[in-house]
DNA sequence: ACCCTAAATTAGGTTAGCCTAAAAAATCAC
DNA sequence: GTGATTTTTTAGGCTAACCTAATTTAGGGT
């Protein structure tokens, strides 16, 4: 994705404050037209000199087409930088929610600071991380985004990993007497392990630190990454 | 924890850079010494004349105390904002690499960068959700957080959940065709269901949308908090 | 004790990102 | 079309967080 990596590397780095405004305009000019100063304003709170002050930095730098009077509209560049955080927006509130179960409107108000901080691999981590569920509506872009993805996880169960694969340790769900013995075990989240035999049952893995043979219950809550 | 409700409620939150100098007087003084301005200086990358500035600052609002020409040392209250920022610095690392397998070094970069937007409210689900493994280092400290905990979530599989429970869907594992089976039939992250029976082998629920069963596989991809 | 050097502080400058108040441009009402 | 009103911009100010250069202080060597 070359507006992708233009973003990244071509220039300085965005403030989070450009950020805001390019992603405010992007969601104030649904309609194709240009967006108002007093617009931003009122969806920014911020003053409209403040306005004034960032769209005519972004357009220096050619992320917006700005004409004093006459509102802005984001370019092609800006528009992509606009569709970046959107994403990580989306997939930052989504974890939140759905995964970690935090209110909406919390969750967006962390969403809306963290987006501006991702970097894009832990992006592409954290789409694949949420799987099936993504968000339908920027399908397409993320698809491109995991098209030069470093990373290609897939989390599954131990009851669900083949015979003779190896993976790392991604989550040990509940907490209790067992995760302690998996812990003195070695088994810990990062530990990398191989499925040697498994009967449905009893589950023989190999750990840096040695063997070990877990029963169904237990394997069912050990997430594995391939 | 009066401490960390002080941190949070009696006074305007730190800017990123006051929470880093606290951070980095925290970790220079592990010999219990006063922490000298050129060594913060080399390990913040600032010229020792903003350190001065900034130690002044935290002294005034009384984070540190700071004597000129003879260092600082963290109060008591700065040494609760240190905790805190050092325990969501630990949780989003560990969530980072061993969640979603980010390289140790990106991932500490990101998590400086993060530590300092969470809210405690994330922070508290968020060392819930990794679970058992919690950082040894901070035990006593994770154990008061979680006292106050607006969170209190167990996760676990569909498969592990009691008959007539209700929970809130968090994870599905596998991306597949089963999992948009799933979304179709309306179960998708954030959806609460009731474990209406069970017998081992298949899985009766109810959800906003009408009932499902689920064989033993598919429910074990399901999880659950309660 | 005194000088010298290293460390720390102070003084003063810069930039981003906000602000208010004044000026300018656009639009609306008739 | 022209005056009134609204919108936008410009001008100028402030603060946090950095900087450099100048000054001050602390501490070691003789």
């Amino acid at each position: 994705m070359a507006h992708y990596l233009l973003y990244m590397s071509s220039m300085d780095a965005l403030s989070e404050s450009a950020e805001m405004m390019i992603k405010n305009i992007n969601e104030l000019a649904s309609n194709g037209e240009r967006v108002r100063t007093s617009d931003l304003s009122d969806k920014t709170e911020l003053k409209p000199a403040s306005v004034t002050e960032m769209i005519q930095r972004l357009g220096e730098i050619g992320l917006v087409d700005y004409e004093p009077y006459h509102g802005v509209h984001l370019t092609k560049q800006g528009q992509h930088v606009a569709d970046v955080i959107e994403h990580r927006f989306n997939i930052l509130q989504r974890f939140l929610t759905d995964v970690l179960g935090v209110e909406k409107e919390e969750a967006a108000e962390v969403a809306c600071r963290m987006e501006h901080i991702l970097t894009r691999d832990v992006e592409n981590r954290l789409t694949n991380f949420l799987g099936a569920t993504q968000d339908k509506s920027s399908d397409l872009f993320c698809h491109q985004v995991n098209l030069d993805s470093e990373a290609d996880p897939d989390f599954l169960p131990l009851t669900n990993f083949k015979e003779g694969k190896t993976g790392k340790v991604r989550i040990i769900l509940e907490k209790s007497e067992l995760t302690d013995t998996l812990e003195k075990a070695g088994l810990s989240p990062g530990t990398t392990i191989m499925l040697k035999k498994s009967n449905g049952n009893s589950y023989d893995i190999e750990t840096e630190h040695g063997f070990l043979s877990l029963d169904k219950d237990l394997a069912a809550k050990i997430i594995i990454q391939n």
